[in-house]
DNA sequence: TGCATACGCTGTGTATACAAGAGGAATGCA
DNA sequence: TGCATTCCTCTTGTATACACAGCGTATGCA
């Protein structure tokens, strides 16, 4: 490695940012890219190679990949890359629906402002090209964060960016599936105007089409479906 | 210090653990314990000092400490430790109240069988001691948490154990407030009752009765109490 | 006397050396 | 030939040295 020969804050200097952000995105990013198998352990040293930092940067930033969900520390073994299973897939929708009906809920009773963004990323979401699954993923994302945002409890916001992990890596999976998404767009533009409108039983309807559909589908395309009986 | 003159792995063999789990441990039992000063920072020698391990590990479990929600980690200034607003408060205590409310729906709807450590730890907290606060607070949690865990969702049951590190100060704060919770065993009874019968209703208004009264007690006691209007 | 600049100190950021444990391979014995 | 035991290697755990940034203080100039 060219460390050794580059005085130590030089690469965070040109790179704009410390080791340990370079570190913890670039292993973020290789995961939600899927280039690391599920069930495996991602070793320091690979880690290192894949960032080029060294391995102090590297261990916070799975200590951190680890407290966000991603991946599980195995003492003396090292950071396993957490499986996703079925029944996991729809605990998860289950709490995104409860935390969104939440947020939902606080608006429109609270009558609380409906933030701009929306608007904005809904158009953004028309401009996407097809295959740009990451752009998507972060639109669709900033979306729901800023419903959740506008509720105004913080509390409920970071346990939403709790879930993002998972999230995410569910939402890359499902376009690894085959999933298209192409309904969501309009799906977004009602749920905002109910909100708007503050109609809670409304909006509450929409946030339940919107958010029913993905984890049936991804189960079902990955090979597991669920027996029912979750709905409660 | 003695680690100059004892073998790397000595004082953790000694311990029975490792050094990152003893700076872990150590940290956030004197952060609940009052020892910090909420809002200033806690420094890496002191934290090192404080647990007796090098700074490597302390770093490691204060990140963790920061991914828990215990303190907020600034760029080039270290470890701060949270302050803990009355609207956190209330935050907090909302979205407590939303996700043992579903815990219990689901118990109570599907049927799910009601773990028999309930009763023991109702037994255990008539034992305690009276000013054994920590004891108080483990019991506390182990309770609740036994019954989010009962709903069967592992997801519910990790944003929960997220909530853990504010609710665990909460209820220290409370403590050092002067409330006295002499009327938790038999609320805590009451509930069980409710969950063996499978009666939804009856169930969530006694974990509501439970809930709802702390935010509104600590609030007042620490001098900023909250206008209504949360309750949605 | 007040403000600005520079220097030094303190504390965090990063790399790396060393220690120790866990797993696998190889060899020996039954 | 199969199993068990031992040793080696690979990887993680920990400590520490060094680099660098931020902040406070002191000094000099206006």
């Amino acid at each position: 490695m060219d460390q050794s020969v580059m005085p130590n804050g030089a690469k965070a200097a040109i790179a704009g940012q410390s080791a340990r952000q370079r570190a913890y995105q670039g292993l973020r990013a290789a995961i939600l890219r899927g280039e690391f198998e599920p069930g495996t352990f991602i070793e320091e040293a690979v880690a290192c190679e894949a960032t080029g930092v060294s391995r102090t940067p590297v261990r916070e930033a799975l200590s951190r990949l680890a407290a966000e969900g991603y991946i599980d520390l195995h003492r003396r073994r090292g950071a396993m890359l957490k499986p996703i299973s079925a029944d996991e897939l729809f605990d998860l929708y289950e709490v995104r629906h409860m935390v969104e009906s939440r947020a939902v809920r606080r608006i429109c009773l609270e009558k609380r402002p409906i933030p701009t963004v929306l608007h904005e990323i809904c158009e953004a979401h028309d401009k996407i090209e097809e295959g740009d699954h990451l752009a998507f993923a972060e639109l669709n994302r900033l979306f729901h964060e800023a419903i959740v945002a506008a509720s105004g409890n913080k509390v409920l916001l970071q346990v939403f960016e709790n879930l993002r992990a998972n999230l995410t890596r569910v939402a890359m999976l499902s376009f690894r599936l085959g999933v298209r998404r192409t309904s969501e767009g309009g799906q977004h533009r009602r749920l905002v105007e109910a909100l708007e409108a503050h109609d809670v039983d409304l909006a509450l309807e929409r946030v339940d089409i919107h958010l029913s559909r993905m984890p049936r589908l991804v189960a079902s395309l990955s090979g597991s479906p669920k027996p029912d009986g979750q709905g409660g």
